[in-house]
DNA sequence: AATCTGACCGAAAAGGTTTTCTGACCGTAG
DNA sequence: CTACGGTCAGAAAACCTTTTCGGTCAGATT
């Protein structure tokens, strides 16, 4: 164990010329031994890639950035990193970039527009090469304008600008997913107990709800879906009144998982077992509330990292000129578990 | 084969030479004119910004950063972006620099130690002038090394070597925290339900109860701390088994809140009344699952925000010039809900 | 009138890398 | 022996900003 040459912080940091001296030859011929840049003899090539080695060379991002005019980084500004939603999103992105040569800025806007154009305003000024913009919930929100001088992509909240891309969850599919699952369990009394009506998103996964019902030739159990708020608490009372009106439902899609923690709640104090008497569906797959709840939690999977990764796919070709706009809706999964069975 | 025509915006970025020459000056007297250096005529400064503005001109932070030696990055690398710990670190570490001119890269090492070396290479290259490290889990792990050339702070999971600064929280406080407030609430039979004893944090929360009991001259209902997983399941397990043993118990300290979803659960159904007869502490102060719990849950909360914050801020010391190490814990939070409560 | 003092502005260097262009050299063909 | 082609290395420009240093000019002082 050869103690390390204490290389003291402070110390300037080793450049290509250090290496091309210590090689012997010009920073220019250095440049291109370490590029593999074909202009070099293959010994001299050798002694420079000794040399960088030697002294742990790590070329300067900053000159080159300068120089090409492009600096292989991005911003990613989210609203809302404290919601569950923004974080798989923003896993997705980090690694579809983090493969390759990219690196990501991170900034959070706490939801205030103030904070958004400053951040923006500095990574402007860090010269990201693209900006993904991830919204706080799923409903359009202000373009940052068209006169960007990067290309941006909206994830999660679309823009409210057609001439931007924005990247969203299929809500209307994943509505029409569930019910589909419920009916291929062979339930024909299906109710829809949605979340907060003033979300896009919810009215969205009703939208489905009745394609598909439309598609079966069935009607909404309870004669309207219900509309509430995204907690447990509203699943709870909403339970009791549709099962008071409708005692013979046999499923309920839940507009989210906490919903339909509170749906399963109420369903066991009323004697009804899941999902036996009734199935039941939720929505996001939020892994701590659908696993752990009794029963396991059938829910649609909104695809969230996907969604991610590809923001960061579609961010790329905008950068290397192959921009895309409008508003594409990517596909929800289904992920059944012990709330969904088959009719016996 | 440039197919598609060159992005509008591929239109070379406005210069501070195009600012100076708009205003009838040299980029060294733009330059003095924009960062309120005292050497230029007001009415000579005012002409120059007004040129700034109308290009709409922001200064090129590569080139500044190149000049300077700093550039006003750090990086951020975290190795579990997906659990539920690294984030409010994350969030507090974004906003504490955020709101200087600081500007944060975001890594996720995905529990990989080649993902992490290839991200502090990456990072190293674009010159960050400093790293957080976030741990997956509050347990040692292995430092960057001595000889990086810029500061690094370590965040949750302390690093092995005692000369790097290392922010944990303070779960022996946390732990003796806990058991003064059942202490407080008259509670005298007070027994401690851990988690993963695998972990140095479940071990140390269990130091801070003995102390208090110590303190108190209180023994540990049920003779021993139990230790399982951080389970719902083994949360009800142990109660049950507890409750046989030494079914006078009066207080439950749990190992975190999920074991105490599953400590509320049982004494529910061994017909407990939660907080009168048994009163019952969580650990983590997990929002979605303490306030939805029935009655909702007193938990102790680790302020992982909080740490996030000191950690930048420690960190933009370091890069100031003044390094501190050791490890720093941080004190942890009561906060108080329907599950604990005086004894009548 | 000559010198000095400020106030203000500009030229130039520095920071690290990549790329283009020029030049040296060697071997081979005429 | 000359001309030529090919191979490899180096000099210099470019990217953009900040800072230092020197210079000009007006007005004040001796």
């Amino acid at each position: 164990m050869a103690a390390h040459p204490p290389p003291a912080r402070g110390h300037r940091a080793v450049t290509l010329s250090d290496v091309a001296r210590l090689a012997g030859v010009s920073v220019a011929t250095a440049s291109k031994a370490l590029n593999g840049r074909r202009q070099v003899k293959a010994e001299t090539r050798a002694r420079v890639v000794d040399a960088a080695e030697r002294l742990s060379f790590s070329p300067n991002a900053l000159a080159r950035g300068l120089l090409a005019g492009r600096t292989g980084t991005v911003g990613l500004l989210t609203s809302d990193l404290e919601g569950r939603f923004s974080i798989p999103i923003l896993m997705g992105a980090e690694d579809a970039f983090g493969s390759g040569r990219t690196s990501v800025f991170l900034c959070d806007a706490r939801g205030d527009a103030i904070r958004e154009q400053h951040h923006v305003r500095a990574l402007l000024s860090r010269r990201v090469d693209g900006l993904i913009v991830v919204g706080a919930r799923p409903d359009p929100r202000a373009s940052l304008g068209p006169d960007l001088p990067v290309p941006v992509v909206y994830a999660y909240a679309p823009s409210e600008s057609a001439d931007d891309l924005s990247l969203v969850s299929d809500n209307v599919g994943g509505g029409r997913m569930a019910v589909e699952h419920l009916i291929g369990c062979g339930r024909r009394r299906i109710a829809h107990i949605g979340g907060d009506p003033t979300y896009g998103a919810a009215r969205d996964r009703t939208v489905g709800v009745l394609e598909a019902l439309a598609v079966a030739g069935l009607e909404l159990a309870g004669g309207q879906p219900f509309y509430g708020t995204w907690s447990e608490a509203w699943g709870r009372g909403a339970t009791r009144m549709l099962l008071d009106r409708t005692p013979d439902v046999d499923a309920i899609f839940a507009g989210s998982d906490q919903v339909a923690r509170g749906v399963l709640d109420a369903l066991h104090e009323l004697g009804r077992d899941v999902p036996r008497d009734v199935a039941v569906v939720g929505f996001d797959n939020w892994e701590a509330m659908a696993a752990n709840a009794r029963p396991p939690l059938t829910s649609i999977d909104i695809n969230l990292e996907h969604l991610g990764r590809v923001a960061a796919q579609r961010l790329s070709a905008a950068i290397d000129g192959e921009p895309t706009s409008g508003i594409e809706a990517l596909p929800c999964r289904l992920v059944t578990r012990g709330s969904t069975a088959p009719l016996t």
